[in-house]
DNA sequence: AACAGTTCTTAGGTA
DNA sequence: AAGAACTGTT
């Protein structure tokens, strides 16, 4: 643990250059944050209340005072970007004299470092791989396989979110507690089980695991913790409000000593609920670290007062809450706009023009860049609308958050072959690209492998071999795969001849002595003139891959031909393969081109740090936002959460914000009509402009009503939005108009649906007639005569006299 | 084994 | 509506 002698230069340097210009600036609650270095502290950073500032002014402060050096400081972020820039911003109040801190990224990376390093202690290699998600789903559907589980009923997908789960509650399968143990048909915990063990002779581990991994090893080896207890003198969290149990467990344990922990978060954001996330652990902060300082940063430096008091009445709809109210200084500026449309179409037509106007600079308000403007929807399918109105116009965006660039398919098969070179004996990967590409080796020849490698315990290309040589598998396919064999020991002999430690320039790589120490023993260097470049070039060329797309006469082909060259391209920051493949694990996110002037469109959750002069907060529609599943799943829990998430929207607009609704949504390709969110009605009348869109055609529909009580008199129309019965009048205003045009299809109807009692007849389109057994809510249980008895949401059915009526 | 055509499922967010 | 999963045919 050589981590004193290489820092110290640096904070005597700064110390002398510089006395203190990270406090110039702050505002007091902001500077009370900063210098509280020791003991726990709770910084609850409202939206755009300098939370980052204050963060990194205050890792610049405990450098700066000698408290501690670079290395000697844990900073945990959620995302890859936000470790990024807090590194810049650091960097940029020290000067360049930084090296970078190695202990400041993701809860992932630091945990995938850290077991690198101890791998031996909970039986892995430190070589060991880190599965995707792909690879874990694979997994799983051979141990449910070999369960006689009924794989469509049971599907892994559900296993994988509840093992997860589990995960996040830091729960070894032994530790699950019984109470979940009909999860997955009686067969969770066993099946975890399993996967535990599977992935252990692998040499793998999951997202989760590497907390886990962690977790345990600091609470088997006290030695080991106290290491690192030491070590990190300080530690700083970003975004607690976002932390699973595991990760507070991680947390706890390393902070066990000296407690010099700082908490950064805002309760009133947290929306990560689904996946884990505990907003108790921040609400319980005073009673895990008694004693802890407390500072609330309220003054809020991005947004008008329209904004912040439109967020701040939704806001405060939740219960349970610490408790902030933001301010500013700022001028009035705009208020918050409100508008409903007739369709999803209709609405991404109107904030195209919207959109075209404010890059004009018309409203009275200075011209924005696209650069200053996003959309921001609930649901990522939300999203199509506006990109197919945007090409139509010619109108630059940009979707952030899309699927990551290490997730295209593309990318994960060029990925497996690289892992194959690293490591040869990689099922997953050899299992994903033995056929791909096509090589004449389809199901029953797989099955043949996987049996000879089980049956000899080794790994699948070992047990391809040996059915070659057995003669189980002949002709083509056994010409083929032979030369993939073959190929897949000469790449692999080549990794060796690659590899040459030496600093690596890219900073979240930097290998320390214990590091090189590690990747020498894997890879013992030998001379070859390829670099790893050319060698992942060849993999491609030889395998087959490249060709397989150049053959392809699909649209995406050529688009996948450019992602694997800016693959290779990406292989030029690094030293080595191997050095790669972790890093694209963990690190790699697509961050396209911030240069181009083009707007953002990107969910509400993406959106989560980030600030825009402009918002565009469409699809405030009930079911759709909040969400009916959210709902649904956990009840008053989810809705809250859904409004945190409406906070989180609005509090991202700097001077304009605009909220919309449509009337009429297609939801899976059927036209439904649409009620305006609850969270409309929430909103404050004296902050929010009710806008008539222009040139609405057929007059009949909500923003033609709206047009027509403009009548002068304001507090009459924000009454009448604010009301819930003007939703429902809205939502029976357009109705009428919605049938003729889609003549076809029978919109079907949100409010003037039959009401079904126990024991009435009804029909279904599917299953036919049948009779209600119970009834709850929009929820029926039907008996059908024909298909039996069935759980079925009232609307897709009629009642059996109008099954005549119905149009399909 | 590969392909084409068909049916079924899916449409919350993410490291 | 779109993609995945499945079926039957060559």
């Amino acid at each position: 643990m050589s981590d004193f002698n290489t820092d110290l230069p640096l904070s005597a340097r700064a110390m002398a250059a510089r006395p203190a210009p990270y406090l110039e600036g702050l505002n007091p609650a902001q500077r009370q944050a900063v210098e509280a270095l020791d003991g726990p502290v709770l910084m609850l950073a409202g939206a755009g209340t300098g939370k980052t500032k204050a963060l990194t002014a205050r890792i610049a402060h405990l450098l700066n005072s000698g408290r501690a050096f670079p290395s000697q400081i844990l900073a945990v972020t959620f995302t890859n970007k936000a470790a990024r820039e807090m590194k810049l911003r650091v960097g940029g109040y020290l000067g360049e004299a930084v090296e970078g801190m190695p202990w400041l990224g993701t809860f992932h990376s630091i945990s995938a470092k850290l077991l690198r390093r101890h791998a031996e202690l909970v039986g892995l290699k430190s070589s060991f791989t880190i599965l995707d998600s792909d690879d874990q789903l694979r997994l799983l559907k051979q141990l449910i396989a070999a369960t006689n589980i009924d794989e469509k009923r049971w599907p892994a997908r559900l296993l994988a979110g509840i093992i997860d789960q589990w995960k996040n509650h830091a729960w070894t399968p032994e530790q699950v507690p019984a109470r979940e143990a009909s999860a997955f048909n009686n067969r969770g915990t066993e099946i975890y089980a399993a996967y535990q063990d599977r992935l252990k002779t692998l040499n793998a581990c999951d997202f989760g695991d590497l907390l886990l991994h962690c977790i345990r090893i600091f609470q088997v080896h006290p030695d080991v913790l106290e290491t690192y207890q030491t070590r990190f003198r300080y530690i700083l969290v970003d975004e607690y409000q976002d932390t699973n149990i595991a990760q507070y467990l991680w947390l706890r344990l390393l902070a066990g000593g000296h407690k010099n922990i700082c908490c950064v978060g805002d309760d009133d954001q947290s929306i990560y609920g689904w996946r884990g996330a505990e907003v108790g652990n921040i609400l319980r902060f005073e009673r895990d670290f008694p004693g802890a300082t407390v500072v609330r940063l309220e003054q809020n430096y991005r947004s008008t007062p329209h904004i912040l008091a439109a967020a701040g009445q939704v806001i405060a709809g939740n219960e349970g809450r610490l408790g902030k109210t933001l301010w500013t200084e700022a001028e009035t500026g705009e208020k918050v706009r409100l508008i409903g449309h007739w369709d999803g179409e209709e609405e991404a037509r109107w904030i195209g023009e919207q959109i075209e106007d404010l890059q004009r600079g018309t409203r009275g308000l200075a011209p924005f860049a696209l650069n200053q403007m996003a959309i921001l929807v609930r649901a990522s399918h939300q999203m199509r609308a506006f990109e197919d109105r945007f090409l139509t116009i010619g109108l630059p965006y940009r979707v952030i958050g899309g699927p990551r660039f290490y997730e295209r398919m593309e990318i994960r098969d060029a990925m497996a072959y690289f892992r194959l070179a690293v490591s040869p004996g990689d099922d997953l990967a050899f299992e994903r690209v033995v056929n791909t590409p096509k090589r004449g080796l389809g199901s029953e020849t797989q099955k043949k492998i996987q049996r000879i490698a089980r049956v000899n315990g080794v790994p699948l290309v070992q047990g391809a071999a040996m059915a070659i040589e057995a003669g189980e598998i002949k002709g083509k396919g056994a010409a083929q795969l032979r030369r993939l064999i073959e190929n897949i020991a000469r790449w692999n002999h080549s990794v060796s001849g690659t590899f040459t430690p030496s600093t690596v320039s890219n900073d979240e790589l930097i290998i320390d002595d214990e590091d090189v120490g590690v990747a020498a023993r894997v890879f013992e260097s030998g001379a070859s003139a390829e670099s790893h470049i050319e060698l992942a070039e060849q993999i491609l060329e030889e395998s087959g891959y490249t060709e397989m797309w150049l053959n392809d006469k699909t649209p995406e082909a050529p688009g996948r031909l450019d992602n694997l060259k800016e693959l290779v391209k990406a292989l030029e920051s690094f030293e080595n393969i191997q050095g790669f493949l972790e890093h694209i694990a963990l690190v790699m996110d697509n961050d396209s081109d911030g240069s181009v002037d083009k707007v953002s469109i990107m969910t509400l959750h993406g959106s989560k740090g980030l600030e825009f002069p402009v918002v565009f907060l469409p699809g405030w529609e009930d079911g759709l936002f909040p969400s009916q599943r959210s709902m649904d799943e956990t009840g008053s829990k989810g809705l809250e959460e859904e409004r945190r998430l409406a906070y989180v929207g609005i509090t991202r607009a700097e001077q304009l914000c605009t909220i919309s609704f449509a009337a009429n949504r297609r939801v899976y390709g059927q036209w439904q009509a649409q009620m305006p969110s609850r969270f409309v009605d929430e909103l404050p009348a004296d902050h929010v402009d009710i806008l008539t869109p222009p040139g609405l055609y057929g007059g009949g529909g909500m923003a033609a009503t709206m047009a027509q009580s403009s009548v002068e008199d304001r507090a009459m129309r924000a009454d009448a939005y604010n009301s819930p019965g003007w939703r429902r009048f809205q939502a029976a205003q357009s109705r009428p108009a919605a049938q003729p045009r889609q003549a076809s299809k029978m919109v079907i109807d949100g409010t003037a649906l039959p009401v079904f009692e126990e024991g009435a007849r009804v029909f279904h389109t599917k299953f036919g007639y049948g009779r209600v057994a119970s009834v709850d809510g929009d929820k029926l249980f039907v008996e059908f005569e024909k298909s039996g008895p069935r759980h079925i949401v009232a609307r897709f059915v009629v009642p059996a006299d109008q099954a005549d009526d119905l149009p399909f």
